[in-house]
RNA sequence: GGCGAAGUAGCUCAGUUGGCGAGAGCACGCGGUUCAUACCCGCGGUGUCGGCGGUUCAAAUCCGUCCUUCGCUACCA
């Protein structure tokens, strides 16, 4: 009989930096469910990598004085250790520019053109070079990039789009047939209203103010942009093959069971990915589970102000050791909501599940069985009835764990496995061990007692397996037991009577101390945190004193006196209630009045404004802005980090004052 | 502004289609126990289940409304 395939992704990882906590989260959630797969037999593909292309690496390759090409290697090399920092069993680390995925991106790129799914057009708008995006002018912010803040450049850049619109009913359809594809549901809603709903419009494939990147072959001045060449990475890391001589494990493996991803690409992944694939006439994948990240909270958060709101996976693995930080990331984890992470709950966790519950129930189990039989675990067959209650729950375990990971309630799943532990605590109060001792009589009885609780713990760290291996197979090893499939544990009784358990017990988990831990962060912190701050004040200070922009074409004086420059004096000024950012200005200039919409609201309060006296753009083409007509521009002058300041002159003038 | 989510014990969160006196874990208090990593077991309290109004024999759960937080999205001369 053959296995059933079970095929996994995570998404891959830009290979722009150190990867954070929350890339980290995604490969332990997703080598947990892979482990599990396994473990109950299926035959599991995990795929895991890096994207590698883009302008903002060329960038920063150029920086370091690299080549990019080194500079990925580097960081990719870097994200590959981390995740086996993290034990993570991934099958195959794909790298988008891997030479067999660049043929393929090429192969695509060309099937979709000549089949008409793609063409050339045009791309024009406000370009933001580190965040490699366009941008209509009406989606800047202040005039800079919506996502980053900073300058962007007027651009228009010849390009290759695909249709979209052409497959939006079909995906439409998909979604609403398949309740299961978009996970968590309220996601689904998110791209049904906000996108499909409305129409969408067609998706930029490719780009020429860079280089890095896969080159269109039949338009080399052309590389293919981001997503065509990343999401990719699920089909040709397995073999697909634009020319239809597909791999066997393409067919065996294809459609992926599962995309797991974070949710701020879920867009991409259930619009871009699904159409791509239709256009390519290959099936959509079975699911994609947009999890949500794991914030720093409260305390932690004033801790590590200075840091940005970033941890590192391998400093949580220096300090609480590998598998103690998967089972945080696991277990803090909620389904649908963002978690919290600190220090605080990190050793709180620590302490109560793993050194107390856990730990302490392996090492009391083992010295109890050293100190009265030497070691040797034998079944004495002496049953009572609170026997039963322990086997009951130790056989429902694994049903009830089952059933957590199909809904991939991962952190439900290991709870399950935690009450079993908790209850082989229980039984040790239940039976006292300490007191059977003294009875020789009963030493048929406390061996069976000793058998249960080993055999009890022999399921909880065989099913503990996929979420925390290291710490399953410590277990399974100081008590000299095999590790256990799914369906082996299904039996209670297989412990082999008369092993002998180690008679030198590991302290599995050691409990923390709060303040230690913070202190010993303060000083693993303390070095970068203070080139940090350095750096920080050299760039604040930089800032404070010179800003340099983007230069503009040069213009002739007869440009420049196209413009209508005036002073304005502001009469009123009140929210516009619609927006967020924009006030509405009533502004005298000269005999006459101007209504003028401006986009200021964080900056200045409609009382402040009034009697101001500004710079005005008077003979700028009126506009309607959330819903009210414009008639000319406040001028501002902006720092780097986008805050304003109007310009007023320097001496009293009036209302209307040219100026040139 | 549009769409959506959330607001439940000190903390992190569960609460299916409305129903016996509202839960778990941690923290806290008391008691028990000693094999064990000051651990384990038992008991316990606190909660106007965001505010107000409504439907109902009955609402944390349904409807309306308001407040707060968050997500996606739009506007941003």
């Amino acid at each position: 009989m053959s296995k059933k395939p079970y095929y996994i992704t995570t998404a891959i990882v830009y290979t722009s930096g150190k990867p954070h906590i929350g890339n980290t989260y995604e490969i332990v959630l997703a080598d947990s469910i892979a482990r599990f797969k396994r473990l109950e037999g299926y035959d599991v593909y995990f795929q895991t990598g890096t994207d590698e292309h883009g302008q903002k690496i060329e960038l920063k390759a150029e920086e370091a004085g690299i080549t990019p090409r080194e500079f990925v290697d580097k960081t990719a090399g870097q994200i590959k250790d981390i995740w086996d920092l993290m034990n993570s069993s991934y099958d195959k680390f794909v790298r988008t520019t891997d030479t067999d995925h660049e043929k393929q991106i090429q192969k695509i790129f060309k099937k979709l053109y000549e089949q008409g799914d793609i063409y050339k057009g045009y791309y024009e708008g406000m370009y933001c070079n580190p965040c490699e995006s366009f941008f209509t002018s009406s989606q800047l912010v202040n005039g800079k990039c919506p996502d980053c803040g900073r300058e962007v450049q007027p651009a228009k850049e010849e390009a290759y789009f695909l249709k979209l619109s052409k497959y939006a009913d079909r995906l439409i359809e998909h979604i609403k047939t398949y309740p299961e594809f978009i996970q968590p549901e309220s996601r689904k809603n998110e791209m049904m209203n906000n996108f499909l709903i409305p129409g969408l419009q067609d998706l930029c494939v490719s780009r020429t103010s860079f280089t890095w990147g896969i080159p269109v072959d039949f338009d080399p001045k052309h590389v293919v942009y981001v997503w065509l060449d990343a999401l990719s990475n699920y089909i040709t890391g397995i073999g697909y093959d634009a020319d239809g001589n597909n791999s066997e494990q393409f067919k065996k493996f294809w459609p992926a069971d599962l995309h797991l991803i974070g949710k701020d690409i879920i867009r991409f992944h259930t619009i871009y990915w699904p159409i791509i694939l239709m256009a390519l006439d290959i099936p959509l994948p079975k699911q994609v589970f947009g999890h949500p990240w794991l914030m720093q909270g409260s305390a932690a958060e004033k801790m590590s102000k200075s840091r940005g709101n970033v941890l590192y996976a391998d400093d949580l693995v220096k300090l609480f050791g590998v598998d103690a930080v998967r089972y945080f990331v696991l277990h803090e984890m909620p389904f649908d909501n963002d978690g919290i992470i600190s220090w605080e709950l990190l050793v709180e966790r620590m302490n109560s599940d793993l050194a107390n519950t856990l730990g302490n129930l392996v090492n009391r189990t083992i010295s109890m069985s050293n100190k009265y039989f030497d070691g040797i675990v034998s079944d004495g067959k002496t049953t009572e009835a609170v026997d039963e209650e322990l086997k009951t729950l130790a056989l429902e375990t694994p049903r009830k764990v089952k059933a957590k990971m199909d809904k991939l309630r991962v952190a439900d799943a290991i709870s399950e496995i935690f009450t079993l532990f908790k209850r082989c605590n229980k039984y040790i109060d239940e039976t006292t061990p300490w007191i059977l001792a003294k009875d020789e009589d009963k030493k048929s009885r406390l061996e069976t007692v000793l058998y249960n609780l080993v055999e009890g713990i022999c399921i909880g760290a065989s099913l503990l397996e996929s979420f925390m291996p290291e710490t399953a197979a410590k277990i399974l090893d100081q008590l000299k037991a095999k590790s256990r499939t799914l369906e082996e544990v299904k039996t209670f009784g297989l412990y082999p009577s008369g092993t002998r358990v180690t008679q030198n017990p590991e302290i599995l988990f050691a409990r923390l101390d709060l303040k230690e831990v913070l202190e010993k962060v303060e000083v693993e912190q303390l070095e970068p945190e203070k080139e940090k701050a350095e750096q920080d004040t050299v760039t604040k200070e930089e800032t404070l004193e010179v800003i340099d922009i983007e230069a503009k074409p040069e213009i002739t004086y007869d440009d420049f006196t196209k413009l209508q420059f005036q002073i304005g004096e502001i009469i009123a000024c009140e929210e516009v209630k619609k927006s967020k950012k924009l006030l509405c200005s009533q502004v005298k200039i000269g005999s006459q009045v101007k209504q003028i919409v401006s986009g200021i609201k964080a900056y200045y309060t409609p009382e402040e404004m009034v009697g101001k006296k500004v710079m005005v753009v008077v003979n700028l083409k009126p506009a309607t802005l959330a819903g009210i007509l414009s008639e000319g521009m406040l001028l501002c002058a902006e720092d780097s980090n986008g805050n304003l300041a109007l310009m007023v002159p320097e001496k009293p003038m009036p209302a209307g004052a040219e100026i040139q």
